[in-house]
DNA sequence: GTTGGGATTG
DNA sequence: GAATGTGTGTCTCAATCCCAACTT
DNA sequence: TGACACACATTCAA
């Protein structure tokens, strides 16, 4: 059931080891998502299996490189023999165009700055490419194939016409956005581990067409954000999903906000708004009254200000929220409240030369806090969050249908959703009643031992060792530790940021502080004055340290 | 002539 | 000085090659 | 390829 190990080979990669990853995944979209592809994509995994062996690698090359378009003479496989032979049959389907009409853009980017300079010997030698660029854009409009450019050289350029649907196999294997074929690869040669979490033949990320269309809508949404097309054009093609699958609702409810954003940056109070208040992505709120405010609308600002001060949505919010309704009703003449009392924490003041080097301020003033018997390490999330990966690691990775269906997966599919606790309440509890039995140290050094190495949304391996790891589990109560967590299981997104940038132990005494550093210039921020109120409420220790600079003038 | 940022590769 | 908005650098998997900037 | 923390600029009100 382990099937981790039907994807990865046990041999070392052989010689097309992408083509086998690929022809893996091809026969695991084929298997599990048979009834849910769409015709093009059907034959294309049928086409491809009957390819001869060359094109099938080639074609598999060329979509794991950047872009859609090649030259020849970038394009050398020794492993593929004669490549022209190997392109034969691609263009012959149309999956390759080998004379591609290319704009002034896609040219540039396909040649060299020397290279410029020979086509079009008018441009000042001193230009930049860049600067190059943007001369030719408004002299040639027209798009030409790469043999017209270039009247005396004889090249070709290709055009992968076929990559857009392997990008959207790709995203229906991987079910994200973000991972790509070379997971495979880096898996095969141990630079990633992941954990083997069982899983049957039909847990998969999408159940219907519909969702996995809206999944490709917003992928293609979040390109053309992400490269500053028209927003209106944009905000066209978002789908509207109204599917109850929980993740896409959230990628939705994301990419709405992002482009509210860029409505409001670009100074369309107006659209910022009305997409805000049919936003539920978290902090959307916000921005709809922040839009409200600034658009002069102050009781409208206050109104909502006010209801969502009653059901606040996290305690981000209301922290934004309070301070935001204080000045709503400073504007319309409501006296100022009193402050509400400032958190009493520690401060620590050091004067220090100015940085010689590019010392940060943070491994500054960790060099002058430690002591021989009280080491200080320089952590900030990675500590408390390791800790809490290795204690909890059954819980994140609980096999539940449907939050773990490719073997490449750091975490599962509902972690920062808001009923992840609750769907696994039960191994949740068996981890905190560790802390109650006090067996939670030895079940933290047996996971910190087993899955050394493993990715995990929590656990940064890089920072953990040995010292550092006994160190905490001697110096850090269990009832500390059990607070901590408490509050980062009560919102795993917004709780695992904001802690201090150093922890310091006295082993002698069982006993530790955490600091968090501010140069000159940098001030306590909100994620960070949360924890430190929490941390105030439970007779934890933190400090504020600030560094400034001797004799500065 | 060097160097630093990408892209590619396993 | 508080609050807000925006830009930046750092994680990077590591070795290698290409190319566009420049006395770093 | 984001997430996160920090640096820096701008605005506004006591
Ligand atoms: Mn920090
Ligand atoms: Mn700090």
């Amino acid at each position: 059931m382990n099937s981790q190990a039907s994807l990865l080979s046990d041999r070392p990669p052989g010689l097309l080891y992408y083509l086998d990853h690929f022809q893996t995944a091809m026969s695991w979209l084929h298997e599990r998502y048979g009834d849910l592809l769409s015709p093009s994509e059907t034959e294309f995994l049928s086409l491809f299996a009957g390819l001869p062996r060359a094109s099938q690698a080639l074609l598999v090359r060329l979509i794991m490189r950047r872009g859609q378009r090649f030259r020849a003479s970038k394009i050398r496989y020794p492993e593929l023999g004669a490549v022209d032979l190997a392109f034969g049959p691609l263009i012959e389907l149309n999956w390759i165009d080998p004379r591609p009409a290319l704009s002034v853009d896609d040219l540039v980017k396909l040649i060299t700055r020397a290279e410029i300079s020979e086509l079009f010997n008018e441009l000042p030698a001193s230009l930049t490419k860049a600067e190059a660029h943007a001369l030719l854009r408004e002299a040639y409009t027209e798009p030409r194939a790469f043999e017209e450019w270039r009247g005396n050289v004889n090249e070709r350029v290709y055009l992968v016409t076929i990559a857009p649907l392997c990008t959207q196999l790709r995203l229906l294997f991987f079910g994200n956005f973000r991972q790509g074929w070379s997971e495979f690869v880096l898996a095969d040669l141990g630079i990633f581990k992941y954990e083997a979490v069982p899983f049957s033949k039909d847990s998969r990320a999408f159940g219907t067409r519909r969702d996995i269309e809206d999944f490709y809508a917003l992928y293609e949404c979040r390109r053309r954000l992400y490269e500053e097309e028209p927003l209106a054009e944009v905000l066209e093609q978002v789908p509207r999903v109204s599917s109850q699958h929980e993740w896409l609702q959230a990628r939705h409810a994301k990419l709405l906000f992002q482009i509210a954003r860029q409505h409001e940056r670009c100074g369309d109070r107006e659209r910022a708004l009305s997409l805000y208040k049919e936003c539920r992505y978290p902090g959307a709120r916000l921005r709809a009254i922040r839009s409200l405010e600034l658009a002069g609308r102050t009781h409208d600002a206050i109104d909502l200000a006010r209801s969502a001060q009653a059901h606040p949505e996290s305690s981000a919010e209301a922290q934004k929220i309070e301070r935001m309704v204080k000045r709503l009703e400073r504007k319309i003449g409501v006296p100022a409240s009193k402050r509400a009392a400032a958190v009493r924490t520690e401060r620590i003041d050091l004067i220090v030369p100015p940085p010689a080097g590019r010392e940060s301020v943070e491994m500054i003033a960790r060099g002058l806090l430690a002591q021989t018997d009280a080491p200080v390490y320089y952590v900030e999330n990675g500590l408390i969050n390791s800790l809490f990966g290795l204690l909890f690691w059954d819980a994140i990775f609980a096999p539940l249908c449907g939050a773990f269906f490719h073997p490449f997966q750091f975490g599962p599919m509902d972690l920062f959703s808001p009923t992840f606790r609750a769907r696994r309440a039960e191994v949740v509890d068996e981890c905190l009643n560790t802390l109650e039995a006090n067996t939670h140290a030895a079940r933290i050094r047996q996971t910190f031992l087993a899955k050394q190495g493993t990715q995990s949304p929590f656990v940064t391996w890089g920072l953990l060792n040995d010292d550092l790891l006994e160190n905490a589990l001697n110096c850090m109560p269990a009832a500390d530790l059990r607070a901590l967590f408490e509050r980062l299981l009560n919102n795993l997104a917004e709780n695992r940021s904001g802690l201090p940038d150093l922890v310091q132990f006295w082993p002698a005494e069982k006993r530790y502080r955490m600091v968090e550093v501010k140069g000159p210039g940098d001030r306590l921020q909100d994620n960070q004055l949360r924890w430190m109120a929490f941390c105030a409420q439970h007779q934890i220790s933190v400090a504020v340290c600030h560094v400034r600079w001797a004799q500065t003038l």
